[in-house]
DNA sequence: ATATTTTTTTCATGACACAAATTAAATATG
DNA sequence: CATATTTAATTTGTGTCATGAAAAAAATAT
């Protein structure tokens, strides 16, 4: 959080990154940085290896009058980053270029219940060379790992406050991974990787700002600004799944009260439904759901409750950030269980109203993986943010 | 929003305005500049007369070795700044000097009442004439107003959303005050004034990162993030008033329902109190309060349950941002009304808990000037910005 | 009177960004 | 087909900014 301010380099490289190919006059556009510096820029980019130039041969149709431009682009050969996402009784792995390009992806199931740091990091090391293996990579082609994992974690310091994962609370996780692991590793929340992921990857590319807020077990959210997360003092803000939705109200397996995730959350969804008893499936939040679908009463009520809980926290986060976009981002299955279009037609209406436009609310539904390539969005981040802080002009 | 990197003129100037009087060993020491650029910088500062040196008579007990150091301070003569806040029916203003040092105070009742935009531009500028009148100082001499407001506004553009005091909503309202008054003119909601006074004179000072609440008619939040007020994306951000602690709750002046204010702004106690009838005050909160002193039950528990409501939306601001600090800035009054040091001790609780402390709660109690000052504290960061990117070193 | 210490300034240098001029590489045109 | 035109990219010279090293300044210590 220091060297805030975007060096030349970088903002040439993001711009080249976020084009995926663009020629050096519209670099300059972009950036507002000369062509001359553009050009500047470039060359050592491209001598570093970081970048190449895209010689297309020219379409005599459309081909305008004057010298061709070329196009530049990210080498998606210059680095081989990992990310990892751990779950209960899984980890997933994706091996992603330095384009963000998918190499392959993995997945093992990992012992359940917590460990110890060192035996943890130790999984760890495994699974990953296992995913190298399967790709036909070795463990040191691979340049970052981004690992996610719940719990409460400063990223900052690869500190890891609580997790599900580990035995003891307050380690310096970081360490013990650098310990059995060759490459640096970058050690995130995993609501944060959503947002790292939904920022390149998902709806929230191009933005400078957004909020992303997840849903499923429990109700998670990751805040952009100023293509930053946001992080808090503690690294471990934005705990909105614990934001209280009710005064004395349902208890929340942190053990506080009125939590939204004590309304929202998949546990708390069940527990209504075991309390009514007979009739109504109570194992699994997809039978609730079909149950509901079906015509009972009482499990529709179960999810409208939670689904007004959930409009309820949606509404506050507009109201304290007012912003330019909210994602509801999540695996398919979640996000039906409320009534999506009344609820956020509900949000819209009940958040405090302005004649401007309200902040768009965009739903995006995608799979498992998104999880680890959140972590390894994060990875190459960091590793780019490295590589090019390296460079200077003197590099022949 | 633009030009964010604190160019090293900004830093040095920052650092001697922060310390009051400090040497440039120091300067550069602070900032982590050479010392060879705090000269070349200083330099500048002291022929474009913003700062100045302060030969203090060496000491000849406490004398050390060596050349003496001579300590630079923000000159304070150099530029007048008026800081404005309007409310119900009166303005308050306060000349401050560039140092932030009080010059004068004033302030005189205005029209109640919605007026409309060249009205009441004509309004704040008799009353800021009058103010400089007070203190024997002329309109001309004033070189930038912060002007604090009630209402939903958009600092960066100087526009009104809405407000109590204009009659239409969406007014280019800096325009209409640029039309009458010769200088510069700060807009901006009054709890993020709140915030800039606890900043530069108040709880905040020193401080990067921080939330100032306010208690008063409504709840107000105003939000630093890295010496930068977070405004949101339309400006109109930081509504902790609107926040909704209730499911279908009670009405508020908002239309909305179970918003904070619903139940801890001064209507909603006092609403409560009507409910009930005969024996409870239900005109003036300070009356109600006392009879809650005196052991009314009744009049006791309004306070209380808006007491908890309170602390819900505190819970909730630090569950999000868990911030380093939390500032409860207000009138002596207001924040009496709840029983300060309990609420606090269900706050911190019932926050998310983790092995690092909690954020610092600090209560802060101040008169009324301190809105005004907030607006000059604003409007003295303004012009310093403009000052100082206005110079060069080509400057004689 | 001279040495020592500390702050401040001066000076030469290097990184960086830029405008202006130049070169490169294509198409359009008579 | 040679030349003009257009557009992209590069080169060149210049200015700003920050810096380390050396020098100067201004005090106390010996």
């Amino acid at each position: 959080m220091q060297d805030q301010r975007e060096s030349g380099r970088q903002q040439v490289f993001e711009a080249i990154r976020n084009a995926n190919q663009i020629a050096r006059i519209d670099i300059a556009k972009a950036t507002s940085i000369s062509p001359a510096t553009v050009t500047a820029i470039t060359s050592e980019l491209l001598s570093a290896g970081l970048i190449t130039e895209l010689h297309s041969d020219p379409v005599p149709g459309v081909a305008k009058r004057g010298r061709p431009r070329v196009a530049l682009s990210v080498r998606g050969d210059a680095f081989l980053i990992a990310g990892m996402k751990i779950a209960d009784r899984h980890a997933s792995v994706v091996l992603l270029d330095f384009v963000g390009e998918t190499i392959g992806e993995y997945s093992q199931p990992i012992p359940n219940g917590q460990m110890g740091a060192d035996e943890f990091a130790t999984v760890i090391h495994d699974v990953l060379h296992a995913a190298c293996n399967e790709c036909g990579r070795r463990l040191e082609d691979v340049t970052g790992l981004g690992l996610g994992m719940a719990g409460l974690i400063d990223a900052a310091r690869n500190f890891v406050y609580w997790s599900p994962s580990l035995k003891a609370r307050n380690v310096e996780f970081g360490e013990a991974l650098s310990n059995v692991l060759p490459m640096p590793v970058f050690l995130d929340n995993d609501a944060n990787l959503v947002a790292k992921a939904e920022q390149h990857f998902g709806e929230g590319q191009g933005e400078t700002d957004f909020i992303v807020i997840t849903i499923e077990q429990g109700v998670g959210m990751g805040i952009v600004i100023g293509n930053e997360i946001y992080r808090g003092e503690r690294g471990c803000g934005a705990e909105l799944g614990h934001t209280k939705v009710q005064l004395e109200g349902a208890m929340c397996r942190c053990g506080q009260r009125g939590c939204l995730e004590a309304y929202v959350g998949d546990y708390a969804l069940l527990r209504e439904a075991s309390v009514h008893g007979q009739g109504i499936p109570h194992d699994s939040v997809a039978a609730l759901y079909a149950h509901a679908k079906a015509g009972d009463a009482t499990a529709l009520s179960i999810f409208e409750r939670a689904g007004r809980m959930l409009g309820m926290g949606l509404v506050n986060v507009i109201n304290i950030f007012d912003p330019k976009l909210v994602i509801l981002s999540g695996e398919q299955a979640s996000l039906d269980f409320f009534d999506g279009d009344r609820l956020l037609e509900w949000v819209k209406s009940s958040v405090v109203q302005v004649d401007a436009p309200l902040p768009e609310i965009r739903v995006h539904r995608w799979g498992d993986l998104m999880w680890a390539k959140g972590a390894a969005a994060y990875a190459i981040e960091a590793v780019t943010r490295q590589k090019i802080k390296g460079l200077s002009r003197d590099a022949a």
